[in-house]
Formats: structure tokens, C-alpha cells, sequence
DNA sequence: AGTTATTGCCTAATCTCCTTAGGAAATGTG
DNA sequence: CACATTTCCTAAGGAGATTAGGCAATAACT
């Protein structure tokens, strides 16, 4: 019989493009032994089970999308730095769909600890450094940012604004200016 | 042997109470079967299954927060009525977290053209005849609403503001005048 | 190259959950 | 009080998750 050599990495791999597929709700042991063609049991060799599967898949986005900020926020300030990031959490989400959903996963405190969770903070604290808030301010605006760009992407992955009219596009255009402007008006208040 | 004499509806109360205490991604036919104390198969009498038992409660609880919308949004206009339309939301989630998940479990479009999220379209469309929009920025508008309330809500339950400070309400606050900030720029616009 | 050690994937077995089919006893109706 | 209905039951099958142990393909070492 063949052998594939599969390696952890490459298990997580194959599962968030089987999550971007077949939607992350989907994936399983069993529907990833069934898309690498080998039995499910072979894959507690590389990973300790469905659980751990799914939060590595959600680490692995989570590490992605934090990869993409870093080289799209690099070298923007201000407004181009905040829509930006914005764009890359949308962009990510509808290019791998199923891998989006996986970052939404809920982890226990030490795990979230080692993702790249807080890298995301560092980069929206990054893209505030454009606006002139103080401590109390900032903390609520990487909240506003956080709340605003995952609402509308999720929204927007759910289906929520298909078949509707203006596209979602435009309504993402607007939401950004508008974001600049709270951001705006709040350091100088 | 003693009998309960269940329903459909009150099947699916309990299961939505089921929700709210164990986490809505736990609920099933035998979790809730256990807390009633009857056998799995005896509950497929009022509910057709897995996947009915958990459209019924996101059914039940998009209802629900539609109902306590109406009262709140009812006397009310401008930022008053935004206000009380967010904290509805973000009352209901911190009241009934489980149901609260539900109510964003992904439905066929059948389902979902009968259930309250039409009611719910309605209500925020209400809140912005309080600011002079066109129809074009009413719905950006709506979907501006739709992603700062669900995003916002969904982190806070996720515990993405917890340990932390100041104190997530005050963040809500900032957002909530923001929003009516943004709304009134748009109207002047 | 040949021997040995490792390890990648396998079969087999157990447990839990979802679902269907059909039975028995409690409730409501004439 | 007989009878129909309904509520909950037992029984059984199928699928997914997980563990234990086996065999053959690779890698390591003389």
C-alpha cells in the first residue's frame, strides 16, 4: 500500500483547504481521512483528535490573516492603514471561507495565549498610532475595530447581505470612511 | 411511569433554558432528552430531530428578541432609539447566551424568509427614520447597524473584552454615540 | 547490501450519538 | 366502561470518535 507521508503541518493543511470546501462546521476526522483517502484512524498519528484538529486549523488562520496584516499595514498610516487591515480580514474571509470560520473558534486562555491572537491587537494598536487617542480611547477603538470589521465579514460570509442591493461593497466603503471618521472626531475630543 | 405531557413548544423551551446553560453548540436531542429525563427517541414525538430541535430554538429566540425590540424601540426616536435597540441585543446575549448563539445558526432560505429576522430588518429601518437618509444610505445603514451590534456582542460573549479594562459597557457606550455620530453625518451628507 | 529500528498506515473493537420501528401504558372521549 | 389517541418506552441499525495492537515501508547503521 502507498504511503503518503503525511506530517502534522500537512494534516492541518489539507484540513483548512477541506474547511474552505466544505464549510469548517463540516470538518472532521473522519471527512479529512476521507479527503486524503486513508483511514480515520491513521490520523491520531499526526494529531491527537477532532478537537485538536479543529484548533490547530483555527491557529493556523488565525497565523495567516496575522501574516497578511503585517505585510499590508507595513509602510500605510492613517486612513490607507485602516482600510487595510479591514480589507485584509474581508479579503481572507472570502478567499477561504471555511478557514475564517475556524478563527472564530473558541480556545481555552492558554492556548489563545500562544496563537497569533495578540498579534491582531498589536496590529490594530498599530493602525490607531495614525489617530491621536489616549489609553482609555484606544482600548475602545480597537474594540470598535474589532467589533466592526468581524460584524460585517461575518455577516456578510452568513449571507446576510447577498441579493440585495448596493453591493456589500459599497456598503463596506462607507462603513470605513466612516470609521476614520469616529477615530477623527474622537482625538480631538 | 409518570408522564410529562411535553409539547413541540415547550420541548423546544426547555431546550432553549438547555441552551442558555450548557452553550448552544452542545444542544442535542440527547443532552436535552437527559436533562428532561426521558429516553433520546421519545423526543423525536415533538420535534423531527437533531436539526429541527436547533431551528426551532434559533426560530424561538430570534422571536423572542424581536418581541422585546418592539417594546423598547416603541416611544422612541433618534440616538434614544438606537440605544435601546443595541442594549436590547446586547441584553438579550448576556441574558441568554445560548439562545443568543442560535439565533445566528445559518438557515434555508425558506426558514428564515418565516422566521423574525424580517421583524428585525424592520426595527432597524425604524430606528433610522430617525436620521434623514436616503434609501441607498439606509441600507448601509442597516448593515452598518447589523455589524457593530452582532460584532460587538459576539466578541463580548466570546470573553474577547473580559479581563480588561475599562469595563466593556463603557466601550458600548463610545460606540453607540459614534454610531449616531456617523448616522448624522450621513444625513447632512 | 543486509540488518535493524522507526514509523506510517492498517484492522479490530468499543463507545456514544442519531434515527427508525414498533410496543405498552396513561390519558381523553363516547 | 370500552375505545381511540397519545406519550413514552425498548430494540436495533448506522455513523463518528477513539484506543490498542499489527504489519509493512522507510530510514539508519554497520
Amino acid at each position: 500500500m502507498p504511503r503518503l507521508g503525511l506530517t502534522t503541518t500537512s494534516v492541518v493543511g489539507q484540513g483548512a483547504e477541506l474547511a474552505d470546501e466544505i464549510g469548517f462546521a463540516h470538518v472532521s476526522v473522519t471527512t479529512l481521512a476521507r479527503r486524503l483517502g486513508i483511514r480515520t484512524a491513521s490520523l491520531y498519528a499526526h494529531v491527537q483528535g477532532n478537537d485538536d484538529l479543529r484548533t490547530r486549523i483555527a491557529l493556523l488562520a488565525l497565523q495567516e490573516m496575522a501574516d497578511r496584516a503585517d505585510r499590508e499595514v507595513a509602510g500605510r498610516a492613517g486612513v490607507d492603514a485602516l482600510m487595510a487591515l479591514g480589507d485584509v480580514y474581508r479579503g481572507y474571509a472570502a478567499e477561504h471561507p471555511g478557514r475564517y470560520d475556524a478563527s472564530r473558534l473558541p480556545m481555552d486562555p492558554s492556548t489563545a495565549a500562544t496563537s497569533a491572537g495578540p498579534r491582531h491587537a498589536a496590529l490594530a494598536r498599530a493602525v490607531l498610532r495614525g489617530y491621536d487617542l489616549d489609553e482609555v480611547q484606544q482600548v475602545h477603538a480597537v474594540r470598535l475595530l474589532g467589533s466592526t470589521f468581524h460584524g460585517f465579514v461575518s455577516l456578510e460570509l452568513a449571507g446576510g447581505f447577498a441579493h440585495s442591493n448596493p453591493p456589500s461593497q459599497e456598503s463596506w466603503a462607507a462603513i470605513l470612511s466612516s470609521l476614520d471618521l469616529v477615530l477623527t472626531s474622537w482625538s480631538t475630543a
